[in-house]
DNA sequence: CCAGGTACCTAACATACGTTAGGCAGGCGC
DNA sequence: GCGCCTGCCTAACGTATGTTAGGTACCTGG
């Protein structure tokens, strides 16, 4: 058997054996590594031993490329129902600021799963890399098609380095995960306010920093 | 016996083994991390056995913490230097423009000495954090220090969360080792620029981008 | 010429890892 | 009531790791 698919958990009861080795895995991997991120840590926190991982998994590197995978899904879903729900709306800044704010949350609050793509995919063996590459790819390809249109409806100034641009707008993102806490005084909504800042009209005197408008139902 | 000194190589002569072990480790752990790099795989490299690597270092922590200690003395002294090298420049967006370049050089050019900052420490064992720490945060409070004199010259425009601002701009130039290519068509001086034109002014097409000036000899 | 330090090597140790084979209890369908 | 599938456990396997003890060749100072 290549997999074993189990519906995610329903709010109410508990987490399936399976549910509970992913969420556990998640957390390690994102907090130790892969390397460190041992099966039999794993079984321990998730209330197994270690062997009946592999009623659920065929393998360690399965286990965490379904993390990773999930990580990924949840990312992007959440970038595009935030596309979707600014799609109608004017200011561009407003829209960069909401799909800035999905993937923060994403980040910070669905769990570790996305944060593992941060901290543990790089260092990843090859063979879990390149099962969630395309995944990877397609997502960061919905970033450029997104500053590219802001550079097409004038937004943005055009760049002969575009690629540059999104990796330095991920990286302000993603890099995040080092040093904020989202249950601290700040807010993920603030650093999302930022990010979109620094990236919109940089730190300097010169040019007036326009208020970011942080309730996205104004009309 | 803690350690076991050995004057860095002079150029003409070939590295000593304890040198050699140094330079290995450094380009294992930027490459694959804390915990798959193992002492068989630094001492092959480095042309020895696996227990000879205990007649110049105490253990596998204390040769990497090494490593680490190396690469934060490397990027601080390009700092000062560059701050030195131009603290008579007028222009506040070329001194900065200096340093930005002087820390991306000790990221890319370095060995892979400072690059194990960005992609091993975090998941180094405590010991070996605790051991580099002091280093670290004296390097990010000279860039705080120098954040907040550019704020105090008017140049960069006040904030209440000035820690936040030093983090991204650390991000957007740590960052970069994960995708950047010096030996590329684009040089360590064009991601030099695109990091400060982002930090300076941002990406939008309102503020006009100044030509950032790359000939730091200019009068 | 020879004592001692330098710079390695060999061989082994305890431990930890991913993985596997086989077993066992409980629930469900027939 | 019996068989079967689910979900886990036990015990072990081979391998790899950090580390150590003891040895060996070479060079240098006296």
């Amino acid at each position: 058997m290549t997999s074993r698919p189990t519906a995610p958990t329903s709010p109410g009861d508990e987490p399936s054996g399976r549910q509970r080795l992913l969420d556990v895995g998640a957390a390690l991997l994102a907090e130790h590594g892969y390397a460190d991120t041992t099966l039999r840590q794993v079984a321990r926190e998730a209330g197994m031993k270690a062997g009946s991982i592999y009623y659920h998994f065929d393998s360690k590197d399965q286990l965490l490329t379904e993390v990773l995978r999930l990580g990924m899904t949840a990312v992007t879903d959440a970038f595009d129902e935030a596309v979707g729900h600014s799609r109608d709306t004017a200011d561009p800044l407003v829209r960069l600021h909401a799909v800035v704010q999905a993937h923060l949350r994403a980040l910070f609050e669905f769990g570790p799963y996305t944060a593992t793509h941060v901290t543990a995919f790089h260092y990843a063996p090859k063979d879990v890399r390149s099962g969630v590459l395309p995944l990877r790819d397609a997502y960061e390809a919905k970033w450029q098609n997104l500053l590219d249109d802001l550079v097409a409806d004038g937004a943005l100034a055009a760049t002969n380095t575009p690629r540059v641009r999104r990796l330095h707008l991920l990286d302000l993102m993603n890099s995040a995960i080092h040093w904020f806490d989202p249950t601290g005084t700040e807010t993920i909504d603030d650093l999302a306010n930022s990010i979109v800042e620094l990236f919109w009209v940089g730190a300097t005197n010169s040019a007036h920093s326009p208020a970011l408008n942080t309730d996205r139902n104004s009309p």
